[in-house]
RNA sequence: GGAGGGGUGGGAGAGUGGCUAAAUCCAGCAGACUGUAAAUCUGCCCGCUUCGGCGUACGGUGGUUCGAAUCCACCCCCCUCCA
């Protein structure tokens, strides 16, 4: 008894993706019969997406699972503006070619959840900036400028909330929304694009986006956006000790993101499979029923279809094996952040806080004393209450574990 | 251009000459309890340190003072109202 017709409401609905949208019926009967092509923008403000994009990277997934064709949108252009969106303060510019740079280090993630190519199903990634940058002021102002009311722009959340907050808001990021709409637009015309997918953030800008192509182009176009992530507690999702869960591997290890997903709290848990696995949704209403301590079962399976998803399945089994042989069996498991040290140095006493530092376990010398005068740093094992040197002595099997509480480690080899 | 208000640590937000590395809250880290969970309780939360201290820090630059986030001057930026 699927509540939808076509096989991507049905999926995105029952996997727990759908906050609101435009028109849903209108949608379904469109997807139902015709390959569909829809997109979402991501800006370029750092190096890599975190997993606040996450959701959105699935949503491309299954649209094109379920036979559609999806666009990756790089906001080269819209992040040279910049989103108000949940923002208080206008944040800092982007140079052009960071924001190059940024996309280029982007990018490969997307190639990990979607198979692009020139086929009618395959994906497309594209860039903003193609067409944004090119847009001449007069013939923009006069060609759009006449489909926004500034009455109906100052009614959106992003804009109200600086004016009640009276923080400041430039004309530039006034304009984003403009900028996003026509993405949409110009989307449509270049491809037939019909849909619009964000977080529910985006719900202001997505709208604009469909009335402008109804009014631009006659077309009735699609907006659908994901609830906001967060967490059972009401925490925003995302954020570990260690700052962003970033999505490239040279920023946050596969067996940090593994880590990450172990981590989950126990009533997230079902959510989190259904959002963030393809595991089938029996399988993951089955998981999520598990109650007790038998809920580390299905986090462990939750890590490993995310990593796998990610990284790769040789990733995260070998994330998955590292973390048993950490946590289960106490071992200094291989796969751990490591630091290398000369055996002259460990010999004439090598500083604690080098390889701690080395390997981010911590952000200072003083944070290492803290952490020792607390008792939760340990050397193989064994707390250190007084601080001092490592030395080859320390070695067992040519490793020293070093541990920060309980679920950071780090291994110092000799080499 | 004029008048008034404001710029403080990751965020919010106190502080109006020394007791201030700066209240409080949020976020973060660690310890205890546990299940690598949540909740709770406890400690920490600028850097360096031979643990005695030292160095930076309250928009910027100068100044007053034994001593300034706090007073003065100039500059920069923001908000509100007026032109």
């Amino acid at each position: 008894m699927a509540a939808w017709k076509s096989d991507f409401l049905n999926v995105l609905a029952e996997r727990g993706f759908i906050h609101q949208g435009t028109n849903l019926q209108g949608l379904d009967a469109r997807a139902a019969k015709e390959t569909l092509t829809g997109y979402i923008g991501f800006d370029a403000t750092a190096r890599s997406l975190h997993v606040g994009s996450l959701i959105q990277i699935m949503m491309l997934y299954w649209l094109q699972q379920t036979g559609h064709r999806p666009i990756a949108l790089m906001g080269g252009g819209t992040t040279k503006v910049g989103d108000p969106t949940g923002k208080d303060h206008q944040r800092a510019m982007l140079t052009d070619a960071e924001i190059d740079a940024n996309i280029a280090s982007i990018k490969g993630v997307f190639e990990k959840f979607l198979r692009f190519g020139a086929g009618p199903k395959d994906a497309i990634m594209t860039n903003n900036d193609e067409w944004l940058s090119k847009l001449g002021y007069v013939e923009f102002l006069r060609d759009y400028g006449t489909h926004f009311t500034i009455n109906r722009m100052l009614t959106f959340d992003s804009v109200k909330l600086r004016l009640e907050r009276e923080s400041p808001m430039t004309f530039l990021e006034f304009n984003y929304m403009l900028m996003q709409a026509y993405d949409f637009h110009e989307l449509y015309n270049r491809c037939g694009c019909l849909l619009q997918m964000g977080g529910s953030d985006q719900w202001g800008n997505i709208v604009n986006g469909v009335e402008l192509c109804r009014r631009k182009d006659g077309v009735e176009a699609f907006g659908l956006t994901t609830p906001l992530l967060t967490t059972a507690s009401g925490k925003k999702m995302g954020k570990t000790e260690a700052g962003a869960v970033w999505l490239n591997a040279d920023l946050f290890s596969p067996y940090d993101y593994w880590q990450f997903w172990r981590n989950t709290e126990d009533a997230d848990v079902a959510v989190m499979l259904a959002r963030f696995t393809v595991l089938p949704i029996e399988e993951v209403n089955r998981l999520a029923a598990l109650g007790g301590s038998e809920i580390n079962e299905a986090k462990k399976i939750l890590a490993n279809e995310a990593t796998a998803l990610l990284h790769g399945r040789d990733a995260a089994s070998e994330a998955a094996e590292t973390a048993r042989r950490t946590f289960e069996e106490g071992a200094a498991a291989e796969g751990l952040p490591t630091f290398i040290a000369s055996m002259e140095s460990l010999k004439a006493g090598l500083s604690v806080f080098a390889p701690l530092l080395e390997t981010a376990l911590i952000a200072s010398n003083g944070e290492g004393r803290r952490h020792i005068k607390a008792g939760a740093l340990r050397v193989n094992d064994a707390p250190m209450t007084e601080e001092r040197p490592l030395s080859d002595a320390d070695l067992v099997d040519g490793v020293i574990k070093l541990s920060i509480g309980k679920k950071k480690h780090a291994l110092v080899k000799a080499g």
